[in-house]
This record gives structure tokens, sequence and C-alpha cells, in this order.
DNA sequence: TGGTCGATGGTCT
DNA sequence: GACCATCGACCAT
């Protein structure tokens, strides 16, 4: 593997001490840092099985839950940003409901972006659905193990990596998919964070594979994204640079990954950026 | 705790 | 045949 993957993976690392330092010092955030949402209890308890509530059409309020079509009409940077805070949810063959809350994206902008799969305008089978209308899925599989999910965006080509989420339900279940599917799976339990902090990780805890290629957020059955709950403030954002793309000169160093500042659940910190931080 | 490197196979040139 | 929007095991400190 070429030397960069292992420096930045060392970086990563750095900042996910700092990271884990810093989530634990910050019993009561800062405005506009991280607040935690509600969530079950995380004391290593299964989901609830059986029969659960499921709000996949209203919410307490009555109104819809769920985010429709028009909400992933809009380009890919204003959309990795209002991808932050909603919720994604799956629901799986026997009923479970496994529930992330979105808190890292990054924007791939479409043939003028070098970084992008449809860059120059390429189009394949493998990335036909960047090409399909706004909220359409792209997964492919990528290192020869992993999926990487994606959200189609308005614009050619454009579309929008989803990069992290908080867990919010059925966190077991993710530990379980998550175990079962990595190497020596044998090994000790994983912590919560370690549960979605990654492109590929998100997909292993929420059983999404290549089958969920092409199929439309808005509408599909098992899968689709909720309004997250409105929290007291609201997040600032980070804009940092995109992780893994080192061979896209220019374009590897633009700000179009986006984070939410002080959340323990995003995969990569980036100090530098977040001395300049939008809120 | 921090840094290095191998796994693994579809995709693209 | 080279590349790759990753991950985690392993080793040195």
């Amino acid at each position: 593997m070429p030397a960069r993957g292992g420096a930045q993976l060392s970086r990563r690392l750095g900042q996910k001490k700092q990271r884990l330092l810093e989530a634990e010092q910050h019993q009561s955030p800062p405005d506009g840092a991280w607040t935690p949402s509600p969530r079950e209890p995380s004391l290593g308890l299964p989901a609830t099985p059986g029969p659960q509530r499921s709000i996949y059409f209203s919410s307490p309020q009555g109104r819809p839950a769920r985010l429709g079509s028009e909400f992933f009409d809009q380009p890919a940077v204003s959309l990795a940003r209002a991808f932050l805070g909603q919720v994604l949810v799956r629901q799986l063959d026997n009923g479970t409901e496994l529930r992330g809350r979105i808190v890292e994206t990054e924007a791939y902008l479409g043939p003028e972006d070098e970084a992008a799969h449809s860059r120059g305008g390429r189009q394949t089978p493998r990335n036909r659905s960047m090409f399909m209308e706004p909220g359409t899925l792209y997964v492919y599989l990528i290192y020869g193990m992993y999926f990487c999910m994606n959200v189609s965006s308005r614009g050619e080509g454009a579309c929008v990596l989803l990069r992290a989420l908080e867990p919010l339900g059925g966190l077991e279940t993710m530990r379980q998919l998550r175990s079962t599917l990595r190497k020596g799976a044998a090994g000790r339990a994983l912590r919560d964070r370690e549960l979605c902090s990654g492109p590929s990780k998100l997909c292993q805890a929420l059983a999404i594979d290549k089958s969920f290629d092409q199929r439309d957020l808005a509408k599909d059955k098992a899968v689709w994204l909720e309004r997250g709950p409105p929290g007291p403030t609201e997040p600032a954002v980070v804009a940092a640079a995109r992780v893994g793309i080192g061979h896209a000169g220019e374009w590897a160093h633009k700000p179009l990954r986006f984070y939410i500042q002080g959340s323990p659940w995003v995969s990569v910190v980036d100090r530098a950026a977040e001395r300049d931080v939008q809120a």
C-alpha cells in the first residue's frame, strides 16, 4: 500500500486520542459544540427485540418524519451540510431498526472534481447511480472488502459520502454485525465509538452492501432518512479536507468534508480546520 | 500510545 | 496490471 496510507492513519490515531480526551473533559459542552442526543443508555444492553415503535411515516407531532425526494434535490455541498444531524434508519428483515445520527459527510461535486468517481464525466456501470436522481444510493466496494455509501445529489455525477454516525438505536445488533464482518471476529467487543466512525464501518454496522446500490433513500422500505430532533443550539460545523484522496491534486485540499464540531463520533478530526469553524 | 503495513477483489486503463 | 473515498492487527516504544 502507498506510504501515505500509513501516515494518514497515524495522523488519525493521534487525532483520535485528542478527541477522546476532549470528549471526556466536556461534560457540558460550550455553545455550538456537540451535545448528546436522546438515546438508549449505552450500557451494552441489547436493543429491544421484537416489535418496536416505528416512526416510519410520522413523528410524535404527527408530521412526516421521513425526508422525501425534495430534501435530496440540492447541490452536493448544501446536501452534505444538511445531512448533519439527520437520522439514518435501517430496518432489517426481522424488523429490527438500527438508527444513527449523521455527524460526518463528504461532498463529491461531479465531473470537475478530480477526487470523484465521476471525474471527467466518467460514467461506468459501477458509478451509474451517481448520475441518477437525487436521493439515489451509490454503494460501491472498496479495497476488495469494504463498502462505502453515498447519496446522489443535485448536479450531474455529484453525491455525498456518509462517513460517520452517532449510533442511537440497535447498538447491540450493530456490534454483532461489525464483529461478524471483521477479520478475526473472535476479538474483544467493540466500543460504541468504534461502531460507525468511518464510511465502511457504518456500512457494516447497518448491513449496507452492494444490494443497496441504486435504491432510493426517499422511498426504500429498508433504509430511509428522518429529520433529526432539533438541538438547543445549531451545531457548529467544521469544513475540512476530504479523507483518503491524496491523489487528487488541488482537489484533495478543498474543504468538502463536513462534521459536527466536538462530536466524539467523527472518524477523523482536523484541528487546523477547526480554527476556522462556520457555525 | 503511536507508527507501519497487509488484506483483498472489483474496477479501470 | 495498477489502483483504491478503508480498516485493524501488529510491533516498537
